[in-house]
DNA sequence: AATGAATGAGTCTTCATTCAT
DNA sequence: TATGAATGAAGACTCATTCAT
């Protein structure tokens, strides 16, 4: 996998790690308090002292393990990259041989399994500098995995035209956690027409060949 | 005692004209600093003193026309409501009888001339109370003038369906914006998939009642 | 604090200067209660606080003016550079002619003059990056003068000599206010200590030409 | 010899007197630690923290040996007053019938060995309640020595002159390790001026009793 | 009206010190 | 004893808002 779990720029940003059981537990609680602020009322609206509060810590253990607000961003970030790995990783294994339903469902339930820890990162991920960093890093390397899907999908796609799909694509997957948030009664039927409109969108790009081929859209 | 005391009435409106003049000039300037401001760093990291210095004011005129910060997020967002009324009604004029592909393109063109004034209330709309309460009713409305768009075009649609679809159009609508953002060179290609992926969900939509009474299940 | 930092590039040490009269005197209100403070108490012990209260402003007002702890010190810095270049241009003014001992009472008064100017100074002079940077030259700039009124009364003396004449004579001289901190019965009988002390020294260095020439000790 | 090598006052500031060996060689690297740190940032900007890991130890090794840095300092205060208490002891041996050119060279050398440690005192001698306390007495069996020896040297000085010379002379002894610290190349001839002139006013006060008997001003 | 100084509650962050393992 | 996590009071600094000129 071609993600890049964490970068080498030696910043006072980096999280101190725990060395004992219990620190392990404080951080996991700290990041897990920070996520849930962050996603409920914004990066700058969160006071550190809230963090530490929801997680049941004081504020100086906070700052133990993260030296800044930055920093808890960052290492927030972090997991975020990690389990994006992890679940993209399980795209990549089960997307050959799919064709545009599936592989669309398959895209759009990645993106629901990845919702919360999203929420919690995307506030601050375009205003701290360390995260702006490693942003587009993993956003290309997404990218690249899907377009890499596409074209064994289609080979008879450009690289220039996997990467444009690869992008759009992306794109209506992050309308899933926004139509997720809908009211219980329409959540459903709104990530069916996610589910419906990625798949109309993906069947056209397996087609492209195709269809030139063909010589014309059915 | 031949004096006049008092000037008429004609002539007082008459020297407060320009001042009102003045007045409009300057507060188009504070909304401009602050929706560039805003669009830049975020609502919270933009400080109302930055806001009066951008647009060249002290931090006392500022205040002169906006009571408050979130005054000033209230006035771009009504702003930015009036804009959205104008442009949508622009859309609604000549959406009739088209088909699902300029139908799209029409779309596509509305949000992109927005995007600069959506940029700027984006980031605050979900939490300020002020603002939170107007923007469901906006959203709503520009909901339904899509779903009208689409019953008009298939009035086999029912009004869930067409409200469900209107839903996800706009969220399909909502990756323009960001896809404008991309570099020079990939921007066109990028929004042309825009446009594509949005034609095809309508076409499919447009086509549902179709099939219902070509002999679809009941 | 301040010194084991990296320094930025472009520190925003810049003390914000006054535009009303009001401002004028609230700057040199807080200039006065952190030069008595840090005199008192030492630059890390003093805190921005009690520096506003004690001369009656908020907070606020301090931090509109000096935007951090260091700029207030770097502005009490420069406002001693000042004064010591008056004094100093005073020195300079009258030494001319003079033997060794009205030149050492000289010397004396001009410390006794600056006295409580470098009581407020001497505590973060080295501790404060952007005043470490303005410390040497200011302290060359003194000892030049030094070096070129011993010179113009002996032109036997090379510039080496010179120099580390002046160094010690600065060094004699600091021990002045040193002295005028004891007892009120005791200081008056010091101070005339350290004017014999520099006299004699100052004698050595005028005379030096002339013992090297009758062949007294080097 | 006067100097109390230890107090008499019991506080519970007092250092634990360590009872192992592998704890006194802690206890020395500690303090070690503390004085560098002293020297080399001060007082209030040096940490526990930092003390305790430049030497090696845990945090909570440090507060076993010293219950707060207010003891740290204290201990350190009292390793410097026993080594001035020896190295004056020296002076006191040899002083007898030196002649001033010799007896300066004696007393700055004495300030040159102690340099370190005083580097590492000064900074919080005058701010820490306990140590405050004990550095009066210190400086005063130090000037009482000084006093003994001149009165020794020149039985025609009344006590108010040998002690107020004794000031003098200790403060200009302080130039000592200012001096030292000059680059490397100008080092050596500032020490040179330094010993000349301590030996110009210690002459001075020998010869003072002498002038008087042999007939000068009363 | 326009300007910029004044205000102080609220934030982030530090660090001496205590405590549990 | 040794270790390092926990604690929270305190301090530097920010910024929306008000006020005086």
């Amino acid at each position: 996998m071609s993600i890049p779990r964490k970068m080498s720029i030696e910043t006072q940003l980096a999280a101190k790690e725990p060395k004992r059981a219990r620190g392990k537990l404080r951080v996991a609680a700290l990041l897990d308090a920070g996520a849930a602020l962050f996603a409920e009322k914004g990066y700058e609206a969160t006071t550190m002292t809230e963090i530490a509060q929801r997680s049941g810590a004081a504020i100086g253990s906070l700052y133990q393990f993260f030296p800044s607000k930055d920093a808890l961003a960052e290492a927030l970030f972090n997991r975020y990259a990690e389990r994006t790995a992890t679940a993209l990783q399980h795209v990549v294994d089960r997307a050959p041989g799919l064709s545009s339903a599936p592989l669309a469902d398959l895209l759009v339930d990645y993106k629901l399994a990845l919702r919360s820890d999203r929420d919690a990162v995307v506030d601050f991920s375009s205003s701290i500098a360390a995260v702006v960093e490693r942003r587009k890093p993993l956003r290309d390397a997404v990218r690249r995995e899907i377009a890499a899907i596409l074209r064994s999908a289609n080979d008879g796609l450009t690289d220039e035209q996997a990467t444009a799909a690869a992008v759009m694509i992306g794109e209506i997957m992050k309308t899933v956690p926004m139509l997720a948030k809908a009211e219980e009664d329409s959540r459903l039927p709104l990530i069916i027409q996610a589910r419906t409109a990625l798949a109309l969108y993906i069947e056209r790009v397996l087609d492209a060949g195709a269809v030139r081929r063909r010589g014309g859209r059915s």
